[in-house]
DNA sequence: TTGTACGCGTTATCAA
DNA sequence: TTGATAACGCGTACAA
């Protein structure tokens, strides 16, 4: 094949307009676009508005795909959650994702179904691209899965907890000591036998038991009779099961901790359905707040956690870091607060 | 710069292994390596083994960044859908991802929140980078919506509902008929004074209310004043709001449909606390099922929706299609399935 | 079945 | 501030 062949070889492009399209059509190099598109400042007034121009008549769209070939980091900022169907999770998205808007970045997401294995694998799925940035649940990754995250050549945030250790950046809030506060809230109003019910069992449900149990301990109170778990996963039939066991395990029972408040709307149910009256005869109190426990009937106890919160500055942590700010905090606590309802209260809740 | 310099050049590469690599080691080319990881049944027996030794040992991963660029054609599956705090979305999401485990495809989600400009600025976000799929939600797509997604040269599937012209494919059920369900069902037990609860009021909602409504005439008992609807979100405590907004509107409801079951959550709360007792006084239903339904005191009737089937088969019909089999049935109808349950029955719920 | 040569569309390098 | 040129790493076309 000769040089004169050369003109005639046969064009694969998609169609599309290219960066040399539209340099050509405004006199420019390609490289000006490119930088006219990524850093306006650093090109003249001039041909930042002929660029403008040729870019809206051709109607150029930037590839992403050869973007990330050239510039081996992809748009994209991978997140890894346990569940999606846990309300808390989706929140947490929510928030990443209305933190994204106005920004090129793209959200690309995968459900480790709270397994170790399954976010190794999925990490690595996720470092081949060159991701922009990771966004990974929890604090207690198993070594491969750490190493993986320190050498991930971009910002990575842990989220839900903090701990004392990041990979990076965290942000979170203490769930131990959110434990605490709802046992707390408990032994202050009288209560002695208070049960703990928890499902699914992931390390952060470990730390909410470990905080009830350091007050309960505390109090003089703790039994390991009144500790009711399992490693299924959380619903609020599963909540009505575990009062089940607990009730006839302990039927002196004067309170509940769940767990989450799924399991807390599940032990509502049963109790009415038992004829059992909350607050009277049990006190209940849920964890995270979902919206649902301000009305129920009666309104439930429930630690507030900042789900969308920590989706959002999540995404803020991100944005400062590859903007090239080092913000002093890397280790972000949120907090929590404990929301008293009737479900722990005395009063007739028909009467408030 | 003469070719002396040539060998002096600065190499940008990422320091990772690259087909080349694997090759070289392999003794064969590049191609072959890369038709052995595409389509091992297309490379003999023994240059396969000799490369993936050498895949091993190098720890080689595609980048695919390089092979979406070459192909132009990304290892990814666009997913717009309008919400996500919305269970039922989130249960898609769930099943999307469960259908792609074992495949490469990677999943690129964005939340347009009900708004058609967003979406179709999410899908033109999308198209850029040439995805090898994209799920979309509804079937609703104004006409520059629509024209994108008839020219996005890829499977393109509407999920949730399902109507006479696909763009592409299309899986769902008809909430038309999931509307008629319910209050066929209601007016089946003596029902007459029927009220209608929704909120959000996507085309969904509609074709719900409309259902209702043509049952209703059908009946001889439309009144609009029975009609109670709002285009603010969904939620527990908006059901509690519209309850009270149609009770004083008409006392006499002798039951109520939700548009969903937040809604209808809401409600029974509602009627707990004014000491209306379900389903003696009000009968209630709602719509998607949520797990809570089954297990709520009382028990509460509402439509099972196949929320994820639809995205676990959404995902079954994208992999057909590309892998080039064309399916005779390019609109998938999964039903649903009325859920009759206490709070639309008469007897004694405590007994049951 | 296997290999060669080149194109994909962008960004980095370096010089002007 | 601007541009020429090469490089990113893989897949396609075509030939062997």
């Amino acid at each position: 094949m000769d040089t004169a062949d050369v003109k005639n070889r046969v064009r694969r492009g998609s169609g599309r307009p290219t960066l040399a399209d539209v340099a050509s059509r405004a006199g420019v190099g390609t490289i000006t676009v490119s930088r006219a598109l990524r850093h306006p400042e650093r090109v003249s007034a001039e041909l930042r508005a002929r660029i403008s121009t040729a870019v809206n008549d051709l109607g150029y769209v930037l590839n992403p795909n050869a973007s990330a070939l050239a510039s081996a980091r992809a748009a994209v900022i991978g997140v890894l959650v346990p569940s999606l169907t846990n309300n808390v999770f989706a929140e947490v998205l929510r928030g990443i994702h209305d933190g994204l808007v106005d920004s090129r970045l793209q959200i690309q997401f995968a459900n480790t179904h709270y397994s170790d294995v399954e976010e190794e694998r999925l990490l690595r799925v996720f470092l081949s691209q060159y991701p922009s940035a990771l966004i990974v649940s929890g604090i207690d990754q198993p070594p491969a899965t750490r190493s993986l995250l320190e050498n991930a050549g971009c910002p990575v945030v842990q989220i839900m907890e903090i701990g004392p250790e990041p990979v990076d950046m965290m942000i979170g809030f203490s769930h131990f000591e959110g434990g605490k506060a709802v046992a707390r809230h408990l032994i202050e109003t009288g209560c002695r036998r208070i049960g703990f019910l928890g499902a699914r069992m992931d390390p952060r449900s470990h730390r909410r038991l470990a905080g009830y149990r350091a007050v309960m301990e505390d109090a003089g109170c703790f039994d390991d009779a009144l500790v009711t778990t399992t490693t299924m996963p959380s619903s609020v039939s599963m909540g009505g099961e575990l009062f089940r066991q607990a009730f006839s395990k302990t039927p002196d029972l004067d309170a509940l901790v769940c767990n989450n408040d799924d399991l807390a709307m599940g032990v509502l149910f049963a109790c009415h359905r038992a004829g059992l009256s909350i607050p009277e005869r049990i006190r209940l109190a849920g964890f995270n707040d979902l919206e649902m426990m301000r009305v129920a009937f009666p309104s439930i106890t429930s630690v507030r956690t900042p789900r969308y919160e920590i989706g959002r500055q999540a995404i803020a942590m991100v944005q400062a870091a590859l903007a090239g700010e080092k913000p002093p905090e890397t280790v972000v606590d949120l907090g929590f607060e404990l929301k008293i309802r009737e479900s722990t209260t005395q009063m007739n809740p028909r009467n408030s």
